[in-house]
DNA sequence: GTGGTCTAGACCACA
DNA sequence: GTGGTCTAGACCACT
């Protein structure tokens, strides 16, 4: 379900958190249901307690998941899907330095949005 | 030439390298242009000579700049864009997280679009 | 009679003490009324006995229900409001951790009075 | 400056945070004030650095202070108070905790409000 | 020296 | 059994 690359730069904490994401994205997680314990889901992808630990809680903080003590940690209900500036703030900032980074390579604005519309086909097929 | 912003979350030396970059893209630098040395854009930015040092060095790697023993450093005249399989791959990483996260704020593909459509309006602006 | 929200972060056996306090509070219960028994209460609201029983011994220690033996438990018929020291000092940490949090989010006194005038209005709504 | 009570059962990250931001509150610090590093305020509460770490990155997360890494710890740049709704939401909800609280100790809506009244009188002297 | 990530292992609160 | 907090100690990235 999730793949975690223990070499990669990107921390593992910070895999877990994607990974999640996008299963809910992908409808594989669905709201209320059940997702692994942390221990089960550190013992799955050989991390700590801990490091998992942490990725539960920042995805709860953003408002994906629930976790109740002593009872697990469950997909959240349908939320309202809410506006938040300053993290579309600190969206348009990243995408500002992708735009960059593309010029860069020779990929200017048409092409640009074709590779995001290439990747929200991946996303659907995945 | 480039903004410095000490207090930001995005290291220094990232910052010098993406400030050059941003003056080449924008054409303020030009190919065979000097650019300041270490010491001198050090000092200009009131940052560590290791610190601008670090960031000639990842743009001379990344072709952007060329550094001449005893004469300075410059622009690189023979820099043509090229598409970065391994930096492609990261960005479209980038891009999943953001429109995993953009959906979660209940914005789609269209409004996603829009959006980056207006980030380069701003960079023309700006 | 008692809303269970299983998917709050708010423990379980406090809602059960929050959700008693609310009736006595809004004379749905009144004094010497017979309240469910720990098994009743439990299996109306599908918890754990054990999750019931520990509500029932926390409110019966702060006075607001009495269990007699062989019979059930009763709303105290000599509830007095009665302030609790202890809780007024942990009362007014919290008020103090919301009033910085307004102030951050630029909200001052006054405003913050307003607020709890509305909240007030929505509980005799509600 | 900050008073930590190892035997609170309001964890230390938080007794943490809530001496901070009081602090910011009262001005003691300032915008761009450094902030003792992890390992002082560590070693100054004999708390764990981990422990301390969680803090900042949490008054980091809302905005109250910037961590830089290799260059130490700052109270945050004057900000743009925002309100935020879910925030907003959630402490209308403690709100209404309290208010069923004082209710309960006899303590009605205008006592209440000269309670508050009160607590920002204390914030101004401390 | 600074903060950031991770592991290992402990104890507590809740169901 | 579950998640929450804390300590101890390690290694890495940045200045």
């Amino acid at each position: 379900m999730i793949n975690i690359n223990s070499r990669s730069s990107k921390p593992i904490y910070e895999q877990i958190i994607d990974g999640i994401k996008e299963n809910i994205m992908k409808k594989i997680l669905r709201p209320n249901d059940k997702i692994p314990s942390v221990r089960e889901l550190a013992s799955m992808i050989t991390a700590n307690p801990n490091t998992v630990s942490r990725a539960y809680k920042e995805l709860e903080r953003q408002g994906f998941i629930v976790s109740i003590k002593g009872r697990g940690t469950y997909v959240a209900d349908d939320y309202e899907p809410d506006v938040d500036y300053q993290k579309m703030k600190k969206i348009k900032g990243q995408i500002k330095n992708i735009i960059i980074d593309m010029h860069h390579m020779g990929i200017g604005e048409s092409e640009l949005i074709e590779i995001i519309k290439e990747v929200y086909l991946e996303i659907d097929k995945g």
